[in-house]
DNA sequence: AATGAATGAGTTTTCATTCAT
DNA sequence: TATGAATGAAAACTCATTCAT
């Protein structure tokens, strides 16, 4: 007897990204996702319901994922501008790393597979940092200004760091990122 | 394409940016977009060849529409602050506006129907900013910072606000938009 | 501009039956019965969403075509006897020349296809014949059976004629016919 | 097929006949069968080479089963009519016993799994009771009528009786099966 | 030019059968 | 033997495109 497979499950994700980011959600059929994936096109089938679940296990994995690494090495002793630039790092070098996760995201995100629970779930995934920002405004180290539109302003500016670096193939070295936080640092710091 | 009636045009493209809108490119046929443009399927094909000269021909109006407007009532003898403004408002409101086409251009970026020239379009779409930097930089207004990443920092931070004023259904008043071009000036301007 | 075309589903229909009979439910699939019935397999799915549907129809269409004829130059006047032969002769003759009918009902009766409904449509299809019988028996002309099992009497016979005609590719007669009456007016004549 | 353990085969046709009462043969996947009867779908395969011959060893099974307890309790000292009302009970009582075995061999007689000489055998079934009849047509207790014509009638009223009493539940009671012999008494009896 | 039915190639999904454990 | 995951050929179904009207 042969257990299911989680490494299957692995594959198959991985296969999508690839396809995704090369063709577009549009553009991948289960056989290819499963000849990427090197397993029969049955074989899909064990292991998502259909062409649908697939896409919404994936979507979710990677919303989930999102979230991780946020808070990695940050210490809450710090004062403020350390701790954010930390988790500013975090999340910059996470969304390159995996852009090809956030791209699928957002092809699935207007697909007709979804549902808005996974908009919900994306949203508070920065939950954490919205609290972060708080402090900074009670300690008035930044500006009092509505943290949805200042969460707006330091997530628009890394998408498209992340997007640059991969569709530009630019590199981002530790030097343009600095360059970067200190825009976003600059617009943000109480005045 | 042999556009008899550009009246029947414009009703594909508006079709097709609903659509996909709501369902992402990978949903929609083109029998769905024939019903939403209210004509015949075999009608589609008198004024586009195909599927994918159709997605071709609609990034490529996407693509033209987004420079439109982009120094509209701006005067090179403002100062540079005021210019700068005067276009980032112009941008963040025609992103707000025709925030479908943004997505579309996303969608179709990503698909097998697109080739990379129009990749290369969507760049030059922003080569007039670029050179309005500069003046800033030359007079030393704003940082010194590489155009390619002081242009991601203000193109984000203005997707970001589209993107969140359309999902989110936002209101983006004058007084929202004011506060927000604050944090992205306060980011670009020399210290 | 073509309309839809009833001569295609009666053309399906027809498909149907006659590979039904040769191969039974379990052994036909879209293609076959496409091209049974000269059309594309696509053509089909504009007639009927899915096979489960044209399964229910044709269904639908048998047991409705089964009570067809069965008074047909019945003459209420009649002396019973005269009244009920008719009508006999009337279901025997229609079940042998529809055979192929009576076949798909049973097949697809048991099918996962196929809901209760049709089943009492199917019993109503009797209901003038039990109304008769009511008669002839007020009149004391037929034993006083519940008619339930009276009619199973009358119909498990006449099947059992047409499967044998049609099995065995034996002719009934005219002759055969009236034999075979008369065992069956012999079961229910009173004594 | 080896039959190692007569009791898996047995469960396999138990199962078989439940899911083809169920759904029809059309309905039925060998992964259904194997879990109805409490097995992994590969141990079908040890035990039949395919579906076909599968089906083939059911519906032999079923016809050999028919013609089982045909004259059960017979006694050729009796009687014509007694001993042909022991037998008629007998046929009777089995169908009903044994609805789904009817079911399937008639289901699989359009299949196509099956060959002509199971078909043949199902008619030799009733060999002895032609034998029977002949006897009471030499004795003129019966009328003169050819027997093929005179088992349909026969055969017919019984199957449908067994159909009723599974379809629409109903009980058959001593009561009514002797009803319903006199129905058929009345009909072959010699007047 | 406009229509929408028809087509059949391509896609999704199922399922009989095999195979590694 | 027994298991159930894996396979891939075949079936159901879709949809871009054509065509008769």
């Amino acid at each position: 007897m042969k257990p299911k497979d989680q490494n299957k499950v692995e594959a198959v994700y991985k296969a999508m990204l690839v396809l995704v980011r090369q063709r577009g959600l549009a553009g991948i059929t289960m056989a290819e996702v499963a000849r990427e994936a090197k397993m029969a096109t049955g074989t899909l089938y064990i292991y998502f319901k259909n062409k649908e679940s697939l896409v919404a296990a994936l979507t979710d994995k990677c919303v989930q994922h999102m979230a991780g690494g946020l808070f990695k090495d940050y210490n809450a002793d710090n004062d403020f501008k350390t701790g954010f630039q930390k988790i500013w790092m975090n999340i910059v070098r996470h969304r390159i790393a995996f852009f090809n996760e956030s791209l699928f995201i957002e092809q699935s995100f207007h697909s007709p597979f979804l549902n808005d629970e996974i908009r919900l779930a994306l949203k508070k995934n920065f939950d954490p940092l919205i609290l972060l920002l708080q402090r900074g405004k009670d300690e008035k180290t930044i500006k009092d200004i509505d943290s949805f539109w200042m969460l707006a302003f330091i997530i628009g500016g890394i998408n498209e760091i992340a997007r640059r670096v991969n569709y530009f193939n630019k590199k981002a070295s530790q030097q343009v990122l600095e360059t970067n936080f200190q825009m976003c640092w600059d617009g943000i710091k109480a005045t």
